[in-house]
DNA sequence: TATGAATGAGGCTTCATTCAT
DNA sequence: GATGAATGAAGCCTCATTCAT
């Protein structure tokens, strides 16, 4: 790569897009300045197009039309750019869960299915900054990480009770609590990778559809088919 | 800010790691040279716990004893060594389902049964450079971005006519096709993103729990809910 | 310039080209080794296109099917390279003008005339070569610079003496006589920036046309035509 | 061998010069910043004493006081730095040659006499900047040096149109246009090749010496000396 | 003689960050 | 608040050279 690294996605793009790809520029504060939260939305589609350590201050700054240096301005590092969006991402996204709407569903099966369906939905809609806070944790510093690993237990751990309370109350089958929840996570983060507003589905309709899959997952008993058929003859590749 | 950028996992860690952390040495292909051999495994490592931007050659030359500029004996840029990686995990990843011992099963629910087992149980296996091969995708130049892109595409459509036989013949709920085999997709990549060797699930158990929720998803018929409660008072978070 | 350096004539060329531009391979003492020869002569090339900076070893080496550790084998460093082909180029380059059958030429006209027709026609046989030995000489160890210097001085004796002399006998005007024999040498060595073997000019007629152009500048008493015009307007251009 | 590459006249060197062995400084744009002229003044005399490839950034950055990484805030590449001194030398060489108060000369005796004069002048005035342009073609990027040639053939088509008119009105004897006026075009540029400002000569007296010289060889009819002397002896040396 | 592998020493360039204005 | 200029620290990559084979 002798030009310019990978940009898939590059600043000029972005000037070009439409206000917003999605609605990340929601996310921020109201008490940040408006300088902040523009700078705060660009950093989120540079890291996401091009991770962390790839995106210049030029890129942010630049995207906003302001010098490198006026980043300095708002925020004391590039890496805390990218914790306060880390951060904030991880804040909303478990506030999303534990929103008192949600947490006093009685039914265990409309428990969990609001829970995934509003994760999901969270990550559907402002996918552009969910897919960096899930992808570039290794740009924080070690005090940050931690901070925002904490977030992620609490996020994990509602999840975990859910279920847990679905099996114990019989409203679900006998399944496996910490393996189940586990996936459940993985179809409401996994979308991060993927999922793209243009596409046939709205977070809503995402939200619904994985919410479904989630309930088939935790109310489904297993099946017995024996071991999966496993040809020795290839096992290598 | 000059500090070291993250480094969960240094060149000095990895040198004092059990031989393998996961199976990546037993992915490059036999004509290549030990040493080639040898500076893959490492960057695969390095990729995987600091990303290919924040990966210096001396990090991945140095985690074998050689000099930065040895790097270059063996492969003409960086870039090139993580394109080899990416390139070669997605194709065995390919080839596992494409296996014809499993392409050859009849009965639809033991196909899919099989085909997620083999695909999962292969992520988990050789986790780490499944990582790097799904997560820096960024780091490639267009050329190479395109020529991957090709082969994430037959995968896919190996699991989406998995789905799709089964709910043809009937073996299957009526499904939506498309979004449950996408479904099945992120349960068997996203455990890249946690899975760790000295966990609980071994790649064989892994496997055969992510297949019985792979069937659950497609033989289930859908549930009748009624739309999720979907409480105003904190929609904007 | 991301890509190779300047290649205005490259190695890939040069092996496409009849065997000879010049005839650098000619200039070699026999007593050398056939690689070491050819070794020189594809020297020659690339440091006359490229500069001896900007020539590699793999350059030179791989101009004759060899290795750059082959380089070794033959010549003890690349500036030894260099300086064989400046330290023959002069030395056969002085040889030419000072020839017995030269310096035996008793009528003053007829020996500056055979002088400069030899030098000239040198220079253009072996362009390639003596623009090497002209233009790179930033290129030598101090040492080797020392010896070249050398023999250039005793050069410039043989032209000066010559025009000298015919000024003392009368046979030339009274030309002011260092001016007039570095203009001389100026003529026949300046072709190396541009002499090209498919021009159209042989060396022998290069000769003899710039032998006559000395005749004249010589032969000739100085015009008297006043300062020449010197608009004041633009001077500083 | 790692001994440092010549350098004759090193950073350290020309610090120790008096402000300026030649007016580069006055060749620069106005319009340039005052950092960007001294960079450039720098980058001719490095250029002018190691040549292109054996300049570093630093050499040039340092020879102003400045960190290396300076250079690419007034100048995008290295290469670039080159391009700005060859395409200003060219364009000023050619200006001063294009000059209507020579253009208007009607004499072709006083037109080519001041013509000669004036281009030489030039060299010799801006020797150190000269020689750069003369022989650091091989420096430049493709692009570049086309745009470069396309500024030579202008100056060439002036010398060859001013013998040609001296020959058509009879001015002149009846000389080989194209011949002519490649040597007169030698004489005035090889001078920097060995131009010193301390030698005996000044810029302008070296363009009247020129000048005549010039028209010597416009005016003076051939010579008709037979063939040179050519001892068969020797012809291979 | 020839070379594949290796490397120390840079070279060009980038970049996060600072600071005087 | 904002920025142009500047830089220390690196990063990728190249290259002349060595050496075991």
């Amino acid at each position: 790569m002798a030009k310019k690294r990978q940009a898939r996605f590059t600043t000029e793009d972005l000037e070009g897009l439409p206000e917003l790809e999605d609605e990340s520029p929601m996310l921020w504060d109201e008490s940040r300045g408006e300088v902040q939260r523009r700078l705060l939305t660009a950093a989120v589609r540079c890291f996401a197009s091009n991770g962390f350590h790839a995106t210049t201050t030029r890129d942010i700054s630049g995207a906003v039309g302001l010098s490198p240096a006026a980043l300095y301005v708002h925020f004391p590092s590039k890496e805390d750019v990218l914790f306060e969006i880390i951060r904030t991402a991880h804040a909303r996204a478990l506030a999303a869960v534990t929103d008192p709407a949600l947490t006093g569903i009685e039914d265990p099966v409309r428990h969990l299915w609001a829970l995934v369906a509003r994760y999901t939905e969270w990550h559907a809609r402002y996918h552009v900054a969910a897919r960096v806070s899930q992808y570039e944790l290794a740009g924080l510093s070690p005090e940050h990480y931690e901070q925002i690993l904490e977030t992620r237990h609490r996020t994990n751990v509602v999840f975990r009770s859910a279920v847990e309370r679905g099996v114990t109350t019989g409203a679900f089958a006998e399944v496996d609590v910490k393996r189940v929840a586990r996936a459940i996570l993985s179809l409401g983060i996994d979308l991060v990778r993927w999922y793209r507003r243009d596409g046939s589905d709205s977070p809503e309709q995402l939200g619904e559809f994985t919410a479904q899959l989630a309930l088939k997952m935790a109310m489904t008993p297993d099946l017995d088919l024996g071991p999966a058929p496993r040809p020795e003859s290839t096992l290598a590749s």
